[in-house]
DNA sequence: TCAAGTATGCACCTTTTGGTAAGTACTCGT
DNA sequence: ACGAGTACTTACCAAAAGGTGCATACTTGA
């Protein structure tokens, strides 16, 4: 009938757009290394600590297939692979932060909560 | 040995300590509801179309446990309980805006992205 | 008395997500 | 020739997340 949203419907809010990019274990962690600037595969498989291989790859390719990163393949002898975040990634980096800010400010009352669930489970 | 980072090392990062309170398939809608005010069970669960019972109430709790949501109940006769922002969440909803602007200037470039995926898996 | 509405609880099942461990194709150093 | 390092790929499995539907205890209206 009458519309009541003008935008297309796919998503109830922008932080429900945003979500389904930034969802996966290894995600933000993912981001978090590569803000610092482009990493090899194998460094960053050394940052994030815990990561299985299945995993690091299949993220950076949701990630890379959603634009966020980026992926140069230098063609070289001994294989030589690097991921660096886009400008579309960066910018979303930047919108992150303040998410990031508040886990800080309460870090402890969000592991207190935690610790909580788990022991009262 | 020496410690490499003062902060305790539960979380990678502000924002890794964030995400485990927001994720959740329904908890960024069910706070993006909250904050226009205090909500009943009932409207709450129209509002957020698709939800279940299960998934409405298991979300609610794990929220209300994380200090991010209240729930007051009535005592009256015919059950009325509501559920309502506390400050803690308040502020969790304030650092989660950028990410809803994010999105919501991207989200045809997320959506795409979506499509994109889904059409060559 | 019967259906409907309130806010939940619970059991069962499927889907999704993530982990383990192995294999590949290549090159380099010894 | 062998082991190690590069960047992946694949198959198999366990755990977590989520969905369906029925049950509860209460009340109100028909």
């Amino acid at each position: 009938m009458a519309k009541e949203n003008s935008e297309n419907p796919r998503f109830i809010c922008g932080l429900h757009a945003t979500l389904h990019v930034i969802s996966g274990k290894w995600k933000p962690l993912i981001l978090f290394f590569l803000d610092k600037g482009p990493t090899r595969y194998g460094e960053l498989k050394r940052s994030v600590r815990g990561v299985s291989d299945k995993m690091l790859i299949q993220q950076l390719k949701e990630l890379k297939s959603d634009g966020i990163v980026q992926r140069t393949d230098y063609g070289e002898i001994p294989l030589r692979v690097d991921y660096s975040l886009t400008p579309f990634g960066a910018s979303l980096v930047r919108a992150m932060e303040p998410l990031c800010g508040w886990g800080e400010e309460h870090e402890e009352d969000i592991a207190a909560a935690m610790d909580r669930r788990k022991t009262s489970r």
